[in-house]
DNA sequence: TTGACAATCCAAAACGTTTTCGGTAATTTA
DNA sequence: TAAATTACCGAAAACGTTTTGGATTGTCAA
């Protein structure tokens, strides 16, 4: 149905292989006859095929966006997004297109998530959201296809990462805190299952002894990134330390959650208990009190991780672990 | 490099119309070089070439999901997200691929989204965020590629559309708002240029109308669906009438917006002006009050988008014109 | 005038599948 | 026993490109 090259070659009276080299650039094709060949084409409306290119020059120039349990996972928009933007943008721009894919799809399917990919021969992958004890991290670890995960720390041959330098980015939070002033913070972390929660924790424990405090473990617990969570949390958290006067939670949305228990119980913010996010989400800034977070450049890390993915392809560069930078976001709940 | 089917051919002595067949399920083929080709193509891990058989077949089974402006529309995520989510659900499950696009990636290759769509042979395309000036939408209205909008109220041989039913949500809300009493109700409408606005604008008045109101202009004005821009519409819609008691918005956040000029200038909510928004985004929940909203089914809104396309795709169904009914979700803003 | 060389062009193979049209051997039917 | 049917398999064409290795001109220098 669609319009060949063998359409536009015979109506502009050529062979196939003249119309190919017209459409592609190459020098030993006449200028009349190329004016032609494009005259006709557009006439004819011709669109190479894109599979048929892919077909014979081996690379499809698609590169797969794998998110963890896409569809289970609602409420990661507030991160999710902007990296998807991100990478799309750089991907998009420098020729690839991008196919989503999740691992849902190919749990349906009972194949391997690469075996989903090399049969559409994706030329790489970029993963997100994906947990350290989920069964197909073994598999971007160990697979050949290049790939480049985020918030998620694996490096080998084929595969690097980005993400937040979540270690410094909890530091710089509780250094903002112990600054001014707080001793007893609370610490409501992110399911243990995530990369950047073991780094969040660490960044905790290493502020609390550089300012030569210890960790007490009833100070610390574990939630699941979500609002619920962080108001579950800070209630248990309150009860077992009553007398606490900062928290730091390892999202933005369980700060929110929490700030709605505290708010319930009558507690004022930040003066009776100060309380620090993580993610800089929009939503925080809407709350009230306007919430003091680090922040992290979501864009930017989509950007970065499908630079690192183009930087491997197309220059067979070594895979690497890129960890950005955050900053402090101080607003009014501090 | 990948291994194809000459080489499970080769290894397991057959031709390769014979892999072929075993592994399309066809019955003329042996038990015994069924199993024996199973066995080969497993062991040399071949994949079948998606690409090859798009081309043979003349069909990717490849949708795109168009995104208008994909990074310049940031804080669309909150309601963008669960739609995609919807719309790959579905797609994935039906054996469809989904690739990216964006209407920007288009404007930067100079080439329509036409020509993007059908130089990859994609099967279809479901298009979102785009507004009703768009340059492009004179495109998808035109064009024979199989599409449907989500809150893009066109429709043609190829074009279906599914949205929510805009007009009575939003009478709804405006019914809940008179049924409190309320009778000076602002309308904080978001861009003029979306197929959505007019719809609740028309759904306000009509709500005023029965009940015997007549529409003020006055109490009415046109923003950006963002916090910010209904920050600023409260700020001269009450300078305007400093006696409204309700304002209604078309979207959740620009009633967050709203509710924090509001404190901000000491009104109590609902108590001195009461506040309604449109979406049910999860904000709204964590909103201080709780905000009362008409909900929006984005999730379905995918699911429905993608049957439809299904449909047209796989049995020549005609496209149609969806409309979701929403329902009010009662909290505490009014 | 002739050889070399540039400028244009084309035929055919290749990419990895599916499918049509047979072909052979074994089995059944008359 | 001959004919017809069935069960299984293969050769080759096709899908729409790119690219290799010439082929055919025309031009220019010797």
């Amino acid at each position: 149905m669609p319009v060949t090259i063998r359409d536009v070659a015979r109506a502009a009276g050529v062979s196939i292989t003249t119309v190919s080299r017209a459409f592609n650039g190459y020098d030993d094709v006449g200028p009349d006859t190329r004016k032609r060949i494009l005259k006709v084409a557009k006439e004819l409306n011709y669109r190479p095929s894109h599979v048929a290119r892919s077909l014979v020059l081996q690379q499809t120039q698609n590169i797969g966006l794998l998110i963890s349990d896409f569809n289970a996972n609602r409420g990661a928009h507030h991160f999710l997004f902007d990296v998807m933007v991100g990478v799309h943008d750089r991907l998009a721009s420098m020729g690839y297109d991008v196919t989503l894919v999740s691992t849902t799809t190919a749990r349906q399917r009972l194949i391997s998530y690469i075996d989903f990919c090399t049969e559409r021969r994706l030329e790489g992958v970029i993963v997100m959201g994906m947990r350290l004890d989920d069964p197909y991290m073994q598999e971007v670890a160990e697979a050949k296809l290049p790939s480049v995960g985020i918030d998620l720390p694996i490096l080998s041959r084929y595969c690097g990462y980005v993400m937040t330098d979540n270690v410094n980015g909890a530091k710089l939070g509780m250094q903002h805190l112990l600054g001014k002033g707080y001793r007893r913070i609370g610490f409501v972390n992110g399911t243990q299952k995530a990369a950047v929660s073991v780094d969040r924790l660490r960044g905790y424990q290493l502020a609390l002894e550089a300012a030569g405090l210890g960790t007490d473990p009833d100070l610390i617990v574990h939630s699941n990134f979500l609002v619920e969570g962080g108001e579950a949390a800070t209630e248990m958290l309150l009860s077992r330390v009553p007398d606490l006067t900062a928290i730091f939670y390892a999202s933005d949305l369980m700060a929110i959650g929490g700030m709605r228990y505290l708010h319930r119980v009558g507690k004022r913010i930040p003066e009776d208990v100060a309380v620090m996010g993580y993610d800089n989400v929009d939503v925080g800034e809407w709350s009230t009190p306007a919430l003091t977070t680090v922040s992290q450049r979501r864009y930017e890390m989509g950007l970065y991780a499908a630079d690192m993915l183009i930087g491997m392809l197309q220059h067979d560069e070594e895979p690497g672990g890129r960890l950005l930078p955050s900053e402090l976001v101080i607003r009014q709940s501090t």
